[in-house]
DNA sequence: GTCTATAGCTAGATAGAC
DNA sequence: GTCTATCTAGCTATAGAC
């Protein structure tokens, strides 16, 4: 259900996305869609967003925070997870495709939260590893501007290899930085 | 003309923007759109393409490459055509707005080519500085990441400074690398 | 809660006057 | 070369049967 949403939104943006599509993935006609969303294609989206919030918490945030491993292990479930949420570098993020101007509108609130959950998650890791505050900030950000960059450099030299790097390289960024420097 | 195309493409993306909003930032009617590009929104879009390849291969490449002037003054150069080109990090990046399913679909080929003129920039440039090859290519490559990936998450938490301090890294990134290790 | 059918509108695109 | 007027197809959204 969600998941069909999520796929045609994140493939095809806000404006591009037609409430047939949205029919087709998920095996609904139209008018069942406006049923279980009564304010359409916009109350849809939000909807996504919120899944998608959901699924940051438990796949990043969870992941990055939970003490009963070591950050090690954590950061490697974690690019596992980027892997596979990001199709090896083949999927368009949700956060790239709604931050147009409409989205930006509509949604701006809610893409602002879901970025600031990202950073957090990491900004913790740097913390829990000896980071500064400040330090550990400006390396979450970072990771932010690496998945997001490395996948729209990927998908337009058609190279995933160039996300499937960035990834990879955030596990020895955290664990070999040097902190009195950060 | 070409100005106005591209200020309603970047802005909507290739299904968001409609022919109306076109003629509106055109100040022609729809119809006159037609008689210069008889190809429609397909071929109006192509040639945004066209021109913002000439403005990169003013602005971006003729910028890294050009020896009349040290590095470090092209690189203050790039960064305020950068600064300038993205209006502070406010402007979505064509090549962003472009890298959907539709976008690549029928534009994908100009958006690789664009991407590697770029990375050509970048690299040239650090061949310039001594760098081997491969670090060459590798620091081109997370220059672009860092362009777009900063454009993104400044958009999405409304913090322009995101992307002003990730351009104004670039120049220390490119003069003060170890050559040695890249 | 899901469907068929359709309303009302706007999209991209074209015809033809000037 | 630019315009007004218009076509068809697709869109979002709703009405109402089951």
């Amino acid at each position: 259900m969600m998941q069909g949403l999520l796929r045609v939104l994140r493939a095809r943006g806000y404006d591009g996305a037609s409430l047939k599509e949205f029919a087709e993935a998920t095996g609904l006609k139209k008018a069942s869609l406006y049923h279980r969303f009564p304010g359409g294609k916009e109350e849809m989206t939000a909807a996504v967003l919120a899944y998608t919030a959901s699924w940051v918490e438990q796949n990043i945030y969870q992941v990055l925070t939970d003490s009963e491993y070591p950050p090690a292990e954590r950061l490697t479930t974690l690019i596992n997870n980027l892997r596979a949420f990001y199709a090896d570098g083949d999927a368009i993020c949700i956060f790239r495709a709604l931050s147009t101007e409409t989205g930006l509108d509509l949604f701006g609130l809610q893409l602002k939260k879901g970025m600031e959950r990202w950073q957090a998650a990491f900004t913790e890791l740097g913390l829990e590893l000896g980071h500064t505050l400040q330090g550990a900030q400006l390396q979450a950000q970072q990771s932010l501007i690496s998945i997001q960059g490395s996948l729209i450099v990927a998908q337009c030299l058609g190279q995933q290899q160039v996300f499937l790097d960035a990834v990879e390289q955030l596990k020895p960024q955290y664990l070999e930085s040097n902190h009195a420097i950060n």
